[in-house]
DNA sequence: TAGACCATGTAACCCGTTACATGATTAG
DNA sequence: CTAATCATGTAACGGGTTACATGGTCTA
């Protein structure tokens, strides 16, 4: 799973600029895939190259020209040898329980309240961000698999912030 | 939050092999950071290049020899920035997640079952495996603030499967 | 008038992965 | 006799991040 393979996967779908291939990866793959701005255009850019997907520009009046870019047959190949490949385990990075891990006798009582109170904000935050989302996704159209990863990500926000509030009204 | 981080933190609390850090990865962070064996010896070797941990080889008879790695000063001193810098944000990346969400007629009926499946028995296993572990940890000394993180893991693992399972009985 | 939104890109760098390379002991 | 455990490293590569670079429109 790299991120050649979630552009390919949104270009499948239809054709895109960066720009809007950043507003998915944000508005519907936050939970899952951390694909950063930095990142698309670079590997647009390579994808464009190796012929996997082509671009067209179209000129905008009052607004800067957007590059569109299209999926070609070598490029849905592609795309189709990932959905069929090894699914490759997921992987997390949470700096939060890092901290908490080696924070024994090195951070005050105060800190580690202070880093959960931020972690149960940061969650709240995410868990709103994507619940009102879903309705402007529902609306243009949601899929009942695309379904099932919402509330895959939902249900992960709800129970990870009942956790952390458990543990946050026992200090 | 980088693999150095990590590793500075392992050496804090007391001198290891390059062997020794793989295990704790590999038992007591599995389900928040994901390091491997093959970025450990490069990234012990950058940082004993920079002073940050000192080298100390002891000759074994019948096994190989190991390379014992402490803390230097200097490097307590990078680890104590790391632990009062700003926390960065969760980031995690599920392949199972994203095929999903790209499946839809692509996948069949039943390669979707067998998708949800195969990510049941891998949480299955994962949660097998922090639970048996735990054990051995608590044993050998876990710290209260370790127990949280614990706790957040077998959390995580549990809701996960019970959402997965709900789902996979719906179809 | 400040901030959000639209819109794109490159060069240099860094971190981590993969592939390559080795080998003895111990438990089942 | 086979697999697991102990034990370490390097070279080359790749993917993604960061810093740098630009600028108009629209909304509060």
């Amino acid at each position: 799973m790299r991120g050649r393979d979630v552009i390919l996967g949104i270009l499948n779908r239809s054709p895109r600029t960066g720009y809007e291939i950043n507003d998915i990866l944000k508005n519907q793959l936050t939970y899952f895939y951390d694909g950063t701005m930095g990142m698309i255009y670079p590997t647009l850019r390579k994808l464009e190259a190796e012929g996997k997907i082509k671009k067209e520009t179209i000129i905008q009046d009052g607004k800067p020209n957007k590059n569109v870019y299209t999926i070609t047959s070598s490029g849905k190949q592609e795309f189709n040898d990932y959905m069929q490949s090894k699914v490759s385990p997921e992987s997390i990075k949470s700096d939060f329980l890092l901290r908490l891990y080696f924070g024994e006798s090195i951070l005050s009582d105060d800190q580690v309240i202070k880093l959960i109170d931020q972690e149960i904000t940061r969650k709240q935050q995410q868990l709103n961000s994507i619940k009102d989302n879903a309705d402007r996704w529902k609306e243009k159209g949601m899929q009942r698999l695309q379904n099932i990863t919402l509330s895959y990500g939902i249900n992960y926000y709800q129970s990870a912030l009942k956790f952390l509030q458990h543990i946050r009204s026992q200090l």
